[in-house]
DNA sequence: TTACAATTTCAAGGTATGATCAAACTAGTA
DNA sequence: TACTAGTTTGATCATACCTTGAAATTGTAA
């Protein structure tokens, strides 16, 4: 379920929406000046923002200034009809784009819609996240995370961890693993592996429980659950 | 520079206004019949028409509807000052607004500038806006904000940063920025991406703080929240 | 056209990170 | 216990990346 946050002080208005929104299975929260709302935002996970431009305390296009210094969640400007001036200077703040008062509410309904295709079409493309226990590893991102945590890793390290995260459960032999990371033809000394998965195991392993990429002895090593 | 096409038999009318509208910056190319006038509107590209209602050969309601069915160039319907029947057809044929003769040149230009701001409203929405963090990039105006302060990009910068704009957090080899920068058939070193990659960071980084473009060694580049 | 400025590309030198090696050490197994 | 397999460590080395100035190219004004 999508989460909508709403900031403008017209409370009637405020209800409106909301009623429409949560009608359209949106989840909706609103605050009704800009400080309290920008706090909201940066707060809490948000699909979309709609932000009036005229607000108490702290206007519109400084919450979304200040906002998109930490995030970049979607932002909608609600404009008054012949504010031109305010648009642009929505625009330039970083909005994704405004719609002017008084609005339809299908108008808001496809320009909300417009912008999550938007955001769908720039983040889903094979994106490929590997998991396994609580651990994840982001092929395209490069970014492994371990409980939440992301974990600083090297080219060769990461490498070695996603063969193990893409076959969990099978041993993988020194050779194995140094043709998939290193090649087919490198020259180096199977000790290499060796080292890297110390290496895994420093920056994946808490202290006192047993490590998450086991050694079997005689064969090589393994993940498992 | 904006183009306005002005079709009108009146040639002293015609003069008058071409004058007024080429002290105000426009271009202004004339025809003095429907048909000549039909035949420019569809052939070269406009910003708008001022059309006489009264014309030889083909008169301004047709030209107006046939031109609708090809074009939607803005169109000003010329008409006598009682004519309350013109106005109607006027507008049913698809013309945007119309002005009873003889007018004030400045509810001329006034009209002019209601649509074009209308029309302005209508696109800018469209506008291809990207957002990452607290920077902006306007594909079609090809301006580049940061905090909300224009960065100038020549346009090997621009480019570059667009790509990273709509691929947060996906890691960017050399090779797949030179094919998206510089073509895939570019001929370039791939240390012409590091240098610019230099250059960007030099002009959106602000002393002090880590870059909005990240190193990801043995891999490439990418932008991270 | 020429001259000048802006932009793009190249190449070389410097630096730091990360990869590798090798030797010493520890643990498992028979 | 002796032997082998795996671990750990610091030192060395390679290379990826950064930086820079200068050359080449492109654009623009006179």
């Amino acid at each position: 379920m999508k989460r909508i946050l709403i900031i403008e002080d017209e409370k009637s208005l405020v209800r409106f929406i909301q009623l429409e929104l949560e009608h359209e299975q949106f989840f909706v929260k609103a605050a009704y000046d800009g400080s309290s709302g920008l706090q909201l935002a940066l707060a809490e996970e948000w699909d979309m923002i709609l932000l009036d431009i005229m607000l108490p305390h702290l206007d519109g296009v400084e919450v979304c200034r200040r906002l998109r210094n930490a995030k970049s969640t979607p932002v909608i400007m609600l404009t008054a009809r012949d504010g031109l001036e305010d648009r642009v200077q929505g625009l330039d703040s970083g909005a994704d784009d405004y719609i002017a008062k008084p609005f339809d509410i299908e108008e808001l309904l496809a320009r909300m819609r417009a912008i999550f295709r938007r955001i769908e079409l720039q983040d889903q493309p094979n994106r490929a996240v590997l998991t396994f226990r609580d651990i994840t590893v982001d092929l395209d991102a490069r970014v492994a995370t371990r409980g939440g945590t992301p974990i600083e890793l090297t080219k060769r390290e990461f490498d070695l961890l996603a063969v193990f995260m893409k076959h969990p459960n099978l041993v993988q032999t020194r050779d194995m693993l140094l043709d998939l990371v290193w090649g087919y033809d490198s020259q180096v000394e199977t000790n290499v592996v060796d080292v890297y998965v110390r290496y895994l195991r420093n920056k994946l392993d808490s202290a006192g429980e047993e490590s998450v990429i086991q050694t079997v002895r005689g064969m090589g090593y393994v993940m498992r659950p």
